[in-house]
DNA sequence: GCCGTTTTCGGCCCGACTGTTTTCAGTCG
């Protein structure tokens, strides 16, 4: 059991808690319990194997310890099941309705019954909801439309966890005594933010024995199949697996098949029947002679294609540059030496403004920018000008005492309704590096927001738009803007974009960002770190980066801070 | 449910804003 399934077990324990009306600081301390131990850097099921006391985690107390040993002990939670008993599990479906909360799903199935996204979708249509206190049309209407919306797009795994996932796995499967290679393939390896279900490689000459280790491991839930040389599997966490064995002279072969996407290998294969040859996961053939199989270069040189990087294959163009000899050189993470955008305790982070800066530094960094939240978000502990003001100067006395290292001033200034910005002009003007973002008002029309977005970037003292669309994978669509528009007017005003590297955000999405390259505009890879291990994230941004096919000199951050601060001028 | 002590209970959830419901639930990080 990986922390990411008990925090996602005590999460949905949470939900169920607060749909029955428990009490609220009860349901937070789950909350905060869940979400502490996602990010904590060493496993609790290791920690209860050692005895370990699970009390010295923020938020975990007695009562917590003992129900998450029993989780991890029993892979059972008395008090979930209870629950369970209680409360319909559709209801849980409903909270993915935005407009619907805890105390309305109450309601509704008080009321109306309502114990799913069907009977909800059923009570709107025959217009039932409408009549409920607190209820009108309109809410009705809204709900309705979330709820369609919902059904037909069954929620995907976020690259992180499928991440996660594949590695512990393989980690496993490298103890099987005849596994030779072994790797993610499929979307996985291809970096897509979300992904299906995981293919995962293993080359041997003894697939039943792989096989045999494989049904060993603790973390299935059940085996949907079992052979020879492939199984299927579905793991506690809810996820798919394929896992299939190939002999080590067609692994290349099988990694290719099965990195696909299916678009580019349909295009691949294609060139290779004009060539009279055939391409398979066994290999390339003339006949039934093979001529390759055991690296992805052998397999793709006999079609006379340079080995193409896996983040490039959706049959985007890929095949037509690499034919060209006009494939990007990708930017990786080695290429980043810094990163503009972070949080402290100042306003919602949890680590101070050295503990980041040092956490960045053994990273290999060069730089960081601190851009805490501005005042409107009072929520978030946002700064007001004189907060602001005095970090600056904490800024420069911690510069003092770091060697061959940078705290860039910054903020992330809210953008407010009408476009203008949450901070006065003569402290934006004293930063050296501004990031600025919506978090309000994402329900303006197409032409309100993208003037939004534009009236800010007028202001010459802003620099890189965070999270430009304002999407969370799996949670809401972002706002609807014009994003052609913006990265226009940002490239004729001297102002950057973010793929920001939070794993429920990577906003921008890769289309957007092969767009930004297209017309020029630089992005900037972030991670928006509210703690000191999310800096790590920074891998996923420039998996995004990659998949929209940008090299070093399109991001911001792979350069010097000298140069960065040219362009930070405008 | 956690935390901390003024030790076994009281405080913790922070706050501005929106919508259309008419007095508050939901949203934002």
């Amino acid at each position: 059991m990986q922390n990411a399934d008990i925090a996602r077990i005590l999460n949905r324990l949470a939900n169920m808690l607060d749909i029955e009306g428990a009490n609220a600081f009860r349901v937070h301390a789950y909350r905060s319990a869940a979400q502490t131990i996602e990010s904590h850097p060493r496993a609790l099921q290791e920690m209860v194997t050692h005895d370990a006391p699970l009390t010295e985690l923020d938020g975990i107390g007695r009562d917590l310890a003992e129900k998450i040993t029993e989780l991890i002990n029993t892979g059972r939670l008395t008090v979930l099941e209870e629950a369970e008993k209680r409360l319909p599990s559709g209801l849980l479906q409903l909270l993915r309705v935005s407009q619907l909360g805890p105390r309305r799903i109450r309601q509704l199935h008080e009321a109306l019954g309502i114990d799913s996204l069907e009977t909800l979708k059923k009570a709107a249509r025959d217009g039932r909801i409408r009549a409920l206190e607190g209820f009108g049309e309109k809410t009705e209407a809204g709900i309705l439309k979330e709820a369609e919306r919902l059904n037909d797009a069954p929620p995907r795994t976020r690259l992180d966890e499928a991440h996660r996932a594949a590695d512990d796995l393989i980690a496993w499967l490298e103890h099987a005594k005849s596994a030779q290679r072994l790797s993610a393939a499929g979307s996985l390896r291809r970096g897509r933010e979300t992904v299906g279900d995981l293919d995962i490689l293993v080359s041997s000459e003894d697939g039943p024995a792989i096989m045999a280790h494989l049904m060993a491991y603790p973390e299935i839930a059940e085996t949907v199949s079992h052979g020879k040389t492939k199984s299927t599997l579905r793991l506690h966490s809810g996820l798919q697996v394929d896992v299939r064995v190939v002999g080590d002279e067609s692994f290349g072969a099988a990694l290719y098949y099965f990195t696909g996407s299916r678009a580019h290998n349909i295009a691949t294969r294609k060139m290779a029947t004009d060539r009279g040859l055939r391409i398979n996961e066994y290999g390339v053939y003339k006949g039934k002679q093979q001529l390759a199989g055991r690296t992805e270069e052998e397999v793709l040189a006999q079609i006379d294609l340079p080995w193409i990087p896996p983040e490039l294959r959706e049959n985007r163009g890929e095949i037509e540059a690499a034919l060209e000899g006009t494939l990007p050189e990708l930017v990786t993470l080695d290429d980043i030496r810094g990163d503009l955008h972070m949080h402290t305790t100042a306003s919602d982070g949890k680590a101070s403004l050295e503990d980041m800066a040092r956490a960045a530094k053994r990273r290999g960094y060069r730089y960081i920018a601190v851009t805490d939240h501005s005042q409107r978000l009072a929520m978030a502990n946002g700064l007001d000008a004189r907060r602001l003001r005095e970090q600056m100067t904490e800024i420069d006395a911690l510069n003092e005492r770091l060697k061959n290292f940078t705290v860039l001033k910054g903020n992330e200034v809210d953008i407010l309704e009408d476009g203008s910005l949450d901070l006065p002009d003569d402290v934006l003007k004293a930063l050296d590096v501004c990031v600025f973002s919506i978090h309000s008002r994402f329900d303006l029309s197409r032409e309100k927001q993208t003037a939004r977005i534009l009236r800010a970037m007028d202001n010459p003292y802003v620099n890189i738009l965070a999270h430009p669309t304002g999407r969370i994978i799996n949670g809401r669509e972002g706002y609807d803007v014009d994003m052609e528009a913006v990265l226009h007017g940002a490239k004729a005003r001297g102002v950057f974009l973010e793929i920001n590297a939070q794993p429920a955000r990577l906003d921008l999405a890769d289309h957007w960002a092969r767009m930004a390259r297209d017309i020029g505009v630089m992005l900037a890879i972030n991670t928006d770190a509210h703690a000191t291990e999310q800096l790590g994230h920074m891998a996923l941004g420039v998996t995004q980066a990659r998949r929209g096919g940008l090299e070093r000199q399109d991001v911001l951050n792979t350069r010097t801070v000298t140069q960065l601060r040219k362009l930070m001028k405008r």
